[in-house]
RNA sequence: GGAUGGAUUCCCGAGUGGCCAAAGGGGACAGACUGUAAAUCUGCUGCAUCUUGCUUCGGUGGUUCGAAUCCACCUCCAUCCA
């Protein structure tokens, strides 16, 4: 199979300029193609793995990737899919993450003797001339157009800055320097991002009248039709720092039954004849496949080890109700008043919960056990002796664990 | 620059002088049922020394026994006009 058929199987194609003409230069290694990543935040997330994979997969087939990375464009801030302004940040920040982000991609993507490339946008944004560019490149659009596209009429409505309003500007700028400077002919991104890549093909032929392709990934969306890799939390995140393995693991372990086959398909290496089979499983069994996701997933980002890890601990923990890999919470003796600690206390200790109104309320509803017994009185106090040594297991809901121990 | 409307708790949104820690919905969390799923039902959703007290309704000041509600000024947002 092809990779055009592969990543067309896996659903992981929305939509594309010129099927027939994508699918030729792909198939045969002849795309240098682009992926931008604005870095907004220090750590890659789930998103942005999708697009990992996709260079992968490319790479893997004798393609060239571009990484760009939008130390420049994050300057201005996409308004694709936002409902309001994002907030800016400053130069130091952005610098930072980019930072980050370089190490976090070159876990993936080998970059060894030019088979792929990483470039900031930075490079040739930040020094343009003001003039001279809306003379050289603004003339190129039209803002009736550009009204039109779909990702500024969800703004119509809130309000959009110029400065956001650029935006899809600096993108297709973005093209077209890397078409000029590395011969680049494709670009992929996320399916939000469409109208911006648009501009992008345009400015080039409108430019230089060659023919550049552009092609966007499915977005990854629950069966609730919200994007996934989100908890409320925040962004489920590929640094073991931000989101630890065991996390990122349960994570996966924890999606929908509606959702499982679609993201084996769109984010594992799998074959495809492997996910074909576990399509046909039902009810309970799904759970197999749940453990598989995770693992596969835990595993491309984490390592084999944490992998291991990760699952062990989540199969011990939900069986047993006991782990050695769990996380742990250390008290101190100035935690204790006359000697003892309330239920409460320990909750709020714990991390378990954030206020102690709120621990009260768990103990209340009958959510909070330590070693396996049920806490209904939030009286209940504990002696510093209870903590030594192993310590105890507080629990608060079913997938909450926090190991107590003493200093 | 002018006119009008608006800013309420995680989000949407009611409240226009005391009965307001603030209706209703969503989300989140917890319990039951389950398969670490979904659906459903129940509870819960500012903080604390928790049948009581304290701090919240864009900001600052004022009126009043009493203000989310009235007044003044300011900030921000939307719509229309220029």
């Amino acid at each position: 199979m092809t990779v055009f058929e592969e990543l067309k199987k896996r659903g992981l194609l929305a939509q594309l300029t010129d099927e027939e003409e994508i699918r030729e230069l792909v198939n045969n290694g002849r795309a240098t193609f682009y992926i931008g990543f604005d870095p907004t935040a220090d750590s890659l997330h789930v998103g942005h793995f999708m697009a990992l994979c996709l260079m992968k997969r490319l790479q893997m087939a004798g393609n060239k990737p571009i990484a760009l990375i939008g130390g420049g464009t994050a300057m201005i801030g996409d308004p694709s899919g936002r409902s309001d302004m994002r907030t800016m940040m400053t130069k130091e920040t952005i610098e930072h993450n980019c930072e980050c982000f370089k190490k976090q991609m070159s876990r993936f993507i080998d970059f060894s003797e030019g088979r792929a490339l990483m470039v900031n946008n930075a490079d040739w944004l930040m020094d343009l001339n003001y003039i001279s560019f809306l003379r050289e490149i603004g003339a190129h659009f039209s803002v009736n157009r550009m009204l039109t596209a779909e990702c500024y009429k969800q703004r119509m409505e809130k309000g959009l800055s110029f400065l956001e309003f650029n935006y899809m500007i600096m993108q297709s700028y973005d093209f077209l320097q890397l078409y000029e400077k590395y011969g680049c002919n494709m670009q992929f991104g996320g399916d939000d991002q469409w109208s911006n890549m648009l501009g992008g093909t345009e400015l080039i032929r409108r430019k230089l009248g060659k023919d550049a392709y552009a092609m966007t990934i499915t977005l990854l969306l629950n069966s609730e039709g919200k994007k996934m890799g989100k908890t409320q939390k925040g962004a489920v995140w590929l640094d073991p720092n931000k989101t630890s393995p065991f996390e990122f693991y349960q994570y996966w372990r924890n999606v929908a039954d509606a959702d499982v086959l679609k993201c084996l398909r769109m984010l594992t290496f799998l074959p495809l004849e492997q996910i074909e089979e576990m399509d046909q499983w039902e009810g309970s069994q799904l759970n197999t496949a749940k453990e598989i996701l995770a693992y596969e997933l835990t595993n491309l980002v984490h390592g084999e080890e944490e992998a291991k890890r990760a699952q062990e601990s989540a199969r011990a923990l939900f069986s047993s109700g006991s782990a050695a890999e769990m996380p742990t919470s250390v008290l101190k003796k100035e935690d204790f008043v006359n000697g003892s600690i309330d239920i409460m206390g320990v909750l709020v200790k714990a991390g378990l919960t954030t206020s102690r109104s709120e621990a009260r309320r768990a103990v209340e509803q009958g959510g909070v056990t330590v070693a396996d017994e049920r806490v209904t009185d939030i009286k209940t106090v504990y002696a510093p002796e209870q903590f030594a040594g192993e310590g105890l297991v507080v629990r608060r809901g079913k997938k909450n664990f926090r190991r107590v121990v003493m200093e």
